[in-house]
DNA sequence: ATGAAAGCGCTAACAA
DNA sequence: TTGTTAGCGCTTTCAT
């Protein structure tokens, strides 16, 4: 199975003609005779033969290869991303590559041995600016990140426009009539929370509510920290009428101690939470959130790569897509769903 | 930033050496003096040399890649394999691609880019059996399966052992006084729940019990076929004292649906699932599922592609790996968590 | 419309 | 120990 694979040049043996020919009729060159392409496509069959991809990325200098670099691929956000990515990629002839970095070091390894060694022809970068993890990535080579626009004017990306889906998720607290409302944010080290905290902040502004800060807790996005915000509101005896998790998990730590608490969820405590994870629908009471379409960030990330690569992006775009409010009962009784 | 990458040849002509005594630095041969390799890494290291992983594909005909092909790349059960896949994969000096392919068609498009192209050196397909997609898989091409063992006795796979963690998930069940247990499965075409159907059986056997045929309903994974089933049982007046759900989505549904019917979980319904996904402990009460390792399931099938693929491999393996118990408060009021 | 020659950047086989 | 000569399988000139 290994010698045997017929090359170009076996297929020009067989119908007689070059292995230029060859070449010719598989990229649909059209200056071949059409009598000459048949024979060379009879030969393709009867050889069953099959271009490599590594010889024509050498003889190219392209690999057809793009890189998906994340924190994990397991958590949901992240892998609906990448699987938008990866179709987006597929359509357009390319390959994905899809890798997790925890930690600088990993990401400088990865970066190191995709890009130094030249196997894919451009990165798409989620959450780029975790851990400074950006620094690693060489100049002027094709580049988007996900997560948080770009600091550096000249490198593309696409984002979800946090500051307006917070500011959304607290105007709808505050249009069912809250005025106390808790923020439970992502690590601050990540422009999305600090993001998430302007929106939250700037609908708050706009009521008349002042911010207090005693009613900010930071969190790390997991579901215990969203417990753990909660109890210590509840410590400090500062409990709110509302919460607004800056993700669904901790939204849903929320709703379970609040559970455990035996304060009920909407009249006592109200929640919404950010993501519209799979199953928040099915948490009790089902979650109310700003729904996010990850896989059009993947998606877009990928377009926009491919231009990158294809020079023919004029100057590089920041875009952000927009999250779209859901409600259900954690924050209305009555809300649909 | 295109033709500017030196070339191993730029690297020879800088140290005085010839391009092979570059390669053979590069490579870590021993047959080199120290004083030309010293020379050799120093002109590396000026004109920042670094080597094309293509042009070493070319030349060995490997391209050390490995691919994943999964029905998704989001459901966290496939994630969870991907990413323990990948990890191994990056261990060993290769990179992992991975692809969704919802139907066959997809499936066969893939592999045929995939393989035929020689794009990698081996395959991990997760789920082969579904839609018969192991059909389009070439033979003698390195393949390891995933989430099935194999029918083919060539062919090395890895996977839960789903007879094993349903009997046991039975078991307990019928451990803590259930003779009415209802099954929920997941799409009788797959493997995977003929063989949890079967230790449903067996456990039931053993203990005596009858099995009733129509307290086995058929669902596809989700959190609405849980409810559904649930919701059928009830209609024909067939509510069991427990459910065995063959996934924790569909055990999701299930509680969900008693919570609305207000039977109480566990008193009058008792529920437990498999995969401990996450969250699967803050659900409402927290549920008991049969825990399975699934990023060592895509460690294993890692290595043992690489394995085949190396060809020191004696004769296929069919590996299999048990779930284990987690007892959480959806079947016993004393559960711990 | 087709073919010949050269080259993509590396490794392998042989020679010196 | 080092260098020379051929490839790996394809594409890209440039002839014809």
């Amino acid at each position: 199975m290994h010698r045997s694979r017929p090359t170009i040049r076996d297929v020009a043996r067989e119908a007689g003609v070059s292995h230029q020919t060859v070449s010719r009729v598989i990229n649909e060159s059209a200056d071949v005779l059409p009598e000459t392409r048949a024979r060379v496509e009879a030969a393709i069959e009867t050889l069953g033969f099959r271009p490599s991809a590594i010889a024509r990325s050498m003889a190219h200098g392209r690999t057809n290869t793009l890189a998906c670099i994340a924190p994990n691929l397991t958590d949901y956000t992240l892998a609906s991303v990448i699987e938008g990515a990866e179709i987006e990629a597929r359509q357009n002839g390319y390959f994905l590559l899809s890798s997790s970095a925890n930690d600088p070091e990993a990401f400088r390894a990865l970066v190191d041995e995709l890009v130094g060694h030249r196997r894919v022809d451009g990165l798409i970068v989620i959450n780029p600016y975790m851990d400074e993890r950006y620094q690693a990535i060489p100049e002027n080579f094709p580049v988007v990140f996900v997560g948080a626009k770009s600091h550096d004017k000249s490198i593309c990306s696409v984002s979800l426009d946090d500051e307006k889906a917070a500011y959304d998720a607290t105007k709808h607290l505050i249009s069912i009539g809250h005025r106390q409302i808790a923020l439970v944010t992502g690590p601050m080290e990540e422009d999305c929370s600090r993001d998430r905290s302007a929106g939250y902040a700037r609908a708050l502004d706009e009521a008349g509510i002042p911010v207090d800060l005693t009613m900010t807790i930071e969190g790390d996005w997991s579901a215990t920290s969203g417990q753990d915000a909660l109890l210590s509101l509840a410590e400090q005896g500062r409990l709110p009428s509302a919460i607004f998790a800056q993700n669904d998990r901790m939204a849903l730590g929320v709703l379970h101690t609040a559970r455990d608490m035996g304060l009920r969820v909407p009249e006592q405590l109200a929640v919404i939470g950010v993501d519209d994870m799979p199953l928040s629908s099915y948490f009790d009471p089902p979650l109310t959130t700003m729904h996010q379409d990850m896989p059009r960030i993947g998606l877009e990330a990928t377009r926009m790569l491919l231009k990158v690569i294809d020079r023919l992006i004029e100057q590089c775009s920041q875009m952000k897509l927009s999250a779209q409010l859901i409600i259900r009962q954690s924050t209305c009784n009555k809300g649909g769903d």
